[in-house]
DNA sequence: ATGAAAGCGCTAACAG
DNA sequence: CTGTTAGCGCTTTCAT
């Protein structure tokens, strides 16, 4: 059976002896037709199963209704629920979504730009790389509105939709020391990005704050392979490295904040493999609450990440600014992380 | 500043004093252009930025580099991987990936039918929702290519590409009755689709095999909230709550085969609970491989999906058939998963 | 080797 | 209210 040929509103103002540009007004939903018209035109369209063709109304438009959206890695639980938030969101206001990954690869990143140019994005939601290179200037040139997510660009003025990333590793800091933590160790990515940087300086404020030491020994880096096509963001086998070394130290830390709760896996193993006990010898929090989270043992204290908010503002400001209607300055919105506290922060009770 | 205009080939010509053929055939790479003036034309074209217009070449060839890809949730792992090494491989072939997230809905798949119908993209890759209806039909009668990837529509003769979910249930239950494991209980989604079926028949035949006892109390079913749109597709705590009733039997099952490795820290939780430990007093296999399971503790024997090997042949097959020169008769593809043992099922020596 | 003309499907501007 | 004309940017005949 031959594949149907795709429907035109030439097909529908011939079988119902119109002119092809009164269908169209029709199926627009213009005034300046009758609904006699209309409604023919309506059970026609339907009969035959005409499907409008969005490249050809894009071309006249040109709005495609679809926005670009490009993700350094879909395995990361927080980008997948911003990748679900954002389809959603986008969706309901009638855009489509154009996934490109990125990879942390700039050369790719490059390529996305282009991709995006080609198929001609009303608009682009992007986490950048945040390498050497920024190749989104070149899309905001051409008229295509970038709003970036998650990572800010440092001197960049652009607009930017993300998590207080400094609020909460200073919540998790302040968690650990109220629960009597004095010797407190952060480990975090060691990607050059602004998320990153936003929770070493929550986590040194917090310790300054306290009157904590905290030196250089005090943030370690998990090497993050970059321009691999790793399926897993960063691999607990890094931090179970990283975390090994840090317990051996004469003086040991007696809490741990990392930077996202897979770290908290690798550093739960260098504990058990120590006798070390959570929280009763160390305690830890993660960042990201992700889905594992709540049920590895013991549960992890953790920053709750707002991926709904942001996805949906992320979509939001970017309309906005594809109207165009809107105040033209860059806007940075950033939304408020949760600490939730679990078992591997708890106080036992001391029976 | 206001943005640059998009440059087109009139463009081009004009400040070449060519005609818009000429250029499109020099761009193009086609002979009949000199070398000269093709150089020419080139190098005005990166002088001036010049990005070619998807929408206007896809309206005379008919083609516009696109795949769809349906997936009910990002946040399954799993699927995460999907996108990945579909995205990848797509690219790399020159394609763009429209992604809908279809959230386990009836509803939002029919329009994910509609939107991919408009955007008129080359062919699509489908995870079906397998509720009453089937959409999918339609696409494939407009002449769009359908590949579905990880469930089958049983019945349905179309292309298909996934996991031999049945032989990875066997697998699984062999292992754990390889280890001793008399009475094994299957916890599984209540889903109704392929994937859930097939592990329970690969579960039921190892049973079998083995001459051991498998009836309507050997395999459990864990609700699954469907049409709600949650951030993760299985929630450790109904799995949780279905472990407790299993663990309370009378007469308790010393191994426990899961469906999917988030269920698997459910188990483990009420597992604890009742003081038992794994491997000693159950074995636990999990389904999945997911990013934390092996460094849960103990870490989680599992069956590893190859999401490489499936995205890329689930792109590979929808390229065939949208170049359209193979046989037609639809294929249905499975590759086998690895079972990976982890210190769940492991055999402790008898000091 | 290059140009002119036609048309992909649709919408906007202008007539009637 | 409806039809005609024109054009979005590109590629494919067909000429030259």
């Amino acid at each position: 059976m031959p594949p149907v040929r795709r429907r035109t509103l030439r097909d529908i103002a011939d079988s119902l002896d119109l002119s092809v540009n009164t269908v169209s007004r029709a199926l627009a939903g213009k005034d300046s037709v009758s609904e006699y018209t209309r409604a023919l035109v309506r059970a026609e369209a339907e009969r035959i199963g005409y499907v409008p063709n969005l490249h050809a109304r894009s071309l006249v438009l040109g709005s495609v209704m679809m926005l670009g959206l490009v993700i350094t890695n879909p395995s990361n639980p927080f980008y997948a629920q911003l990748i679900h938030a954002i389809e959603l969101r986008g969706r309901a206001k009638g855009y489509s979504l154009l996934l490109v990954v990125s990879d942390e690869s700039e050369e790719y990143e490059a390529r996305a730009v282009d991709s995006l140019l080609r198929s001609g994005v009303d608009g682009a939601i992007v986490v950048p790389v945040q390498g050497e290179t920024n190749p989104w200037g070149q899309l905001h040139r051409m008229g295509v509105p970038v709003v970036f997510l998650n990572r800010d660009l440092p001197g960049v003025e652009r607009d930017f939709v993300g998590t207080d990333n400094r609020l909460g590793a200073r919540q998790a800091t302040e968690h650990v020391i109220a629960r009597g933590a004095r010797s407190v160790v952060l480990m975090e990515e060691d990607l050059p990005i602004t998320t990153v940087r936003e929770r070493v300086a929550g986590f040194t404020e917090a310790m300054a704050s306290a009157g904590l030491p905290c030196d250089e020994r005090s943030v370690v880096r998990v090497p993050t392979r970059r321009d691999e096509q790793m399926a897993l963001p960063w691999h607990p086998d890094e931090a179970y490295a990283v975390a090994q070394a840090i317990l051996d130290r004469p003086d040991r830390p007696d809490a741990v904040v990392v930077g996202n709760d897979f770290y908290a896996l690798g550093l739960y193993r260098a504990l058990a493999e120590r006798g070390l006990r959570v929280p009763d010898d160390v305690l830890v929090v993660g960042f990201g609450d992700y889905p594992f989270s709540e049920f590895v043992a013991p549960p992890l204290s953790t920053v709750r990440l707002p991926a709904e908010e942001v996805g949906a503002a992320a979509v939001d400001l970017l309309l906005e600014r594809i109207v165009g209607s809107a105040d033209p300055t860059p806007l940075k919105r950033s939304f408020a992380p949760t600490l939730v506290p679990r078992g591997s922060t708890e106080r036992r009770p001391t029976s």
